[in-house]
DNA sequence: CTGTTAGCGCATTCAA
DNA sequence: TTGAATGCGCTAACAG
């Protein structure tokens, strides 16, 4: 403010500035226009310090790299800017300690609200006390994806049962009887949820649940090398359902290698509607998981419980329903009737 | 700090905090233990305006669902946190007015130097007061893979004229005769470079430079339409440079199905080793761009200005290299004394 | 209609 | 060795 003092107080230039009805017009008129010509600008860390909330929100993410994720980050941008609100993005590398490290720094008045995934390695270690200190700090928080249940705030979520189901039975109704799955350790909670929906398909057909189909990947260990087992079974699977794209690319790649025809001798239907299912050969059919709108959907509950005023404040979660997409990767339907 | 006034002054506390040597060790130690005890943090919010920095430096990208824009991101932050700043993410979308707007709010004391990738609307446009004006307010800028010369400031960015070199004789030295670019319009400034890239290593052979071979997508347009003209012509390129990895995936789809063998009979070299390239099948050869290391490097440039206290400080220019990578899209090289 | 004051939370003089 | 005062830039309450 300062500088212009070239001939009011300090506190009518505030006023003026915000329009308020107790400064003459004339002065207003001055000011206003003296100030867009020096593109003056409140500074926002005074803002910050004064009103207590710096109008941004925090994301906490796993991966960037992740294409859905950036989805989601777009998705959050795009309507956190619409309302005035800018975005942080940090990420946790699926490590919990990184997690914790960037909640406790958004969580010291960096950040009106949170959204988070949660990353994996707190899942595996089962310890949410930092997401308990935050809300305590009555900062709101969202998760959205990889959730936890126990933790009571607002969430929103991939229907990934219903995905999974979806993904299967379309397998099945397009004639695959052996259908395989490649999915993830069951302390990732989405990788469980989509075999549930799997498993729930093959149990609602009359195919038998074969144990042997059911690849669980150990990002630690080769991934490559645990998919290929698939492949050297005496009886080979002719679906198969991965719950995401890369585990899916890499399965094509080892079926095309062995002689196999996709999809004619074996269908390949993957999870998340992302570059790789674009734009391999054949292009893969895939559940899509609509990153964007799950974006928009956190944000909104987010500034929601921002904005709330009410004390008994009712958490909700939403769930995104997801699409199947079909492509090359997967046989057509025989006959449209089958349902 | 209020609540610490257990025994002794507000700003006793403050200096213990520090380990300011002069409050005797005893009490240092008692305050210590005190605020450990309760997690005491230092508000952000105060800090930022009395420092009159926030530790934090904001990135303008066009666009983060790229894969290379999430590796520049991660080599970003990495360093970024291990100097103890954090990172805030802002995107463009390639639109000169939202480029404008999202460093007119960082700039506004939210951030302590700015990292930018510039838009296409921005280049296409020319004009580029908002960076002068960030300049001129003293607060450093760094500008990545997508610069504009006649600004000022530290740079990063790829060596695309090499980069473009090395693909198009990489395709020369594999027996390509009619070797194809699918690049962008003249405005955007690295598919400008690869395509002097591509000129120069043509010229250096005894190929003519085909006009008809050097395809600029419009991206407002369908893109495979583009692309298709290629294999309408007469005589069929038998090698295609993308500056991209779309381009490049679009094409091999496009090679396909006209019935081409890849790579047999027409060989196809990308851009940037991303997702695409590595899962795609065949998978794809390319032009590694070290985003990483290009994130790395822009930070490690950010820092040393803002840290700089030199009124003569000098900017500078880091080149990151390229790498060929040879996959399955392009053919074996015959004899390896070729170079 | 305009100006003065106080306080957001901290660190840094300077005085005790 | 400790504490009181000041200011970072702003706005809202209160005075004039």
């Amino acid at each position: 403010m300062i500088a212009k003092e070239f001939d009011v107080s300090i506190s009518t230039v505030s006023k003026a500035l915000k329009d308020s009805h107790e400064i003459s017009e004339e002065v207003k008129e001055r000011i206003k226009a003296f100030a867009k010509y020096y593109h003056y600008k409140p500074n926002s860390l005074a803002l910050n310090l004064r009103n207590q909330k710096t109008k941004t929100i925090g994301i906490i993410i796993p991966q960037i790299v992740h294409h859905f994720f950036t989805k989601v980050i777009s998705g959050i941008e795009h309507v956190a800017n619409e309302k005035g609100y800018n975005v942080m993005i940090c990420m946790s590398m699926d490590s919990y300690e990184k997690e914790v490290l960037n909640m406790d720094m958004l969580a010291n008045g960096v950040v009106d609200g949170i959204i988070v995934s949660v990353a994996k390695e707190t899942e595996e270690k089962g310890d949410y006390t930092h997401f308990k200190d935050l809300i305590n700090n009555g900062i709101p928080l969202v998760m959205f994806d990889r959730v936890i249940d126990e933790i009571n705030c607002n969430k929103v979520l991939t229907n990934d049962v219903d995905g999974g189901y979806l993904a299967t039975k379309h397998l099945i109704n397009i004639g695959c009887k052996r259908i395989a799955i490649l999915t993830t350790p069951d302390y990732v909670s989405v990788g469980t949820l989509r075999k549930e929906g799997y498993e729930n398909a093959i149990n609602n057909s009359n195919l038998p649940l074969n144990k042997n189909l059911i690849v669980k990947i150990d990002e630690k260990l080769e991934i490559e090398e645990q998919i290929k087992k698939l492949f050297s079974l005496k009886n080979l699977p002719d679906g198969i359902f991965a719950v995401n794209e890369i585990y899916a690319a890499i399965a094509m790649k080892i079926a095309t290698k062995k002689g196999l025809k996709i999809p004619e001798d074996i269908s390949i239907l993957g999870f998340t509607d992302g570059l790789i299912s674009q734009f391999s050969s054949p292009s893969l059919s895939t559940v899509a998981q609509h990153g964007n709108t799950m974006g928009q959907k956190a944000i909104e509950l987010l500034l929601n419980e921002i904005d709330s005023q009410e004390t008994d404040y009712q958490f909700r979660t939403k769930i995104v329903e997801t699409d199947l997409i079909l492509r090359e990767s997967t046989k057509k339907l025989k006959y449209n009737s089958i349902k």
